[in-house]
DNA sequence: GCCTGATTGGAACAACGTTCCATCGCGGAC
DNA sequence: GTCCGCGATGGAACGTTGTTCCAATCAGGC
């Protein structure tokens, strides 16, 4: 309240693209896909709506823009260890991918939408990248590392939406203890099913009451892993 | 014009569930995502918004069930074949929501969204039991079930819906040939990356520009399948 | 022949993404 | 020191969307 002006005076931090992108990554953490709004995110900036479209060509580019940031963070943050072996290294980019998606659930959704409208966006790449890299580093035949690769960076990011699903759904329910309540639930759902049109669901009713989400997901990048290093089925 | 009410005459054809959803899906067919709306779909419905709440509760249950409409015909089409072998049949399940997913691009990032927002909806658990039903049959140990099953339907879903991409864009830049232009195009674009920072989508651009769609994405349910049968890697 | 409840469809509402434009403030030209 | 120009701002306004509301309609039992 220094000095008056006509309009409200300026802001003393500078409308940013990155600051937005900011802002607009905890909109979402915060109420998920539909908490990002033109009209929210200004008001949390203190600015109209207007003001932003300076920065950001529109809302599927901010959208990008947010989804790209946490990605980079993420993959920023396993590639500074130095894994002792490409074994190790996937791990840890998976992994790395599985905490970002559980801690931002829309980024699941994001990615799944910005790999099937225009896939090999950076974001795509930079992830596709860096899963590669260790792909070859295991040695898998030059030939297949495409497939190989493809094959990996699906199920990580599929797997990890998925248990991030789990995660909140549980979260949402109570704190602490419910998510074994929830689990058990589903699980006696799945067990309730018609057993002529779900006989395999109900079979693996228990396995997955008993699960750990992250054990389950390390298990289907082994499984991977395996595809890939294996000689070639016999078929 | 038969006869002549203050209002339009009532429609031969009542409204249905079954009737919205199947314009539902022409519309979204049509124009993807977006071109789902409430009006345009009254329109060709010859009704206004209101009356299509009766039949269904919002746009989210109205995707859903378009959803479920098409997979369950997808898997239905493959189920009526009784496969040789599990692998011929999974291959077959795996082809069908390929084809299904070719077929509706939209479904790629329907599917995505309903199984990171809450997984084991009808639609996912129709899919899940279908190759899981195969996969049992293929000998794998019973404990990990759960886990093969997981990583072979994400590696699906996530990679036909990204060929379905390449197809589209391919499909929109012209008829016939356009195709290995596109991918020409996008190899070049890989080529001419940074040699630091993208070396190994470097390495694979010449790959990327000769693969077959088809052919990749059976590779790579190949190498799941690899992992799956394959006793536990050493590590 | 009405009367009741299921169904219809058009109007209205709130919220959204986006566009428009009057306004501001800083930095260089003079 | 003054002025101007342009990057930047923010509030109002537009068109479209999902959704709600309700008067009007029909079909079938009484």
């Amino acid at each position: 309240m220094a000095t008056r002006t006509r309009r409200a005076e300026r802001r003393e931090e500078p409308l940013s693209r990155e600051r937005i992108v900011e802002v607009a990554v905890e909109l979402l953490d915060a109420a998920g896909e539909g908490g990002l709004t033109f009209r929210a995110l200004a008001e949390r900036l203190a600015t109209g709506p207007g003001a932003i479209y300076w920065h950001v060509a529109n809302k599927s580019e901010l959208l990008d823009a947010a989804t790209d940031a946490v990605v980079a963070g993420a993959l920023a943050a396993r590639d500074a260890r130095s894994p002792k072996s490409p074994r190790d290294g996937i791990r840890a980019v998976a992994l790395g991918l599985y905490d970002a998606i559980e801690a931002h659930p829309w980024l699941a959704v994001q990615l799944a939408t910005q790999l099937s409208r225009s896939p090999w966006q950076p974001v795509t790449l930079r992830i596709f990248e860096s899963v590669g890299r260790q792909v070859g580093a295991l040695g898998v035949p030059e030939n297949s590392w495409f497939t190989a690769t493809s094959a990996l960076l699906h199920y990580i990011l599929g797997a990890a939406g998925q248990n991030a699903a789990n995660a909140v759904s549980g979260r949402a329910l109570g704190p602490g203890s419910s998510r074994a309540q929830f689990l058990d639930d589903a699980s006696k759902t799945w067990e309730a099913l018609d057993p002529d049109d779900y006989p395999f669901t109900r079979a693996v009713a228990a396995q997955m009451r008993d699960h750990d989400d992250r054990e389950q997901f390390l298990a289907g990048v082994a499984l991977i892993l395996t595809g890939m290093t294996a000689p070639p089925s016999p078929a």
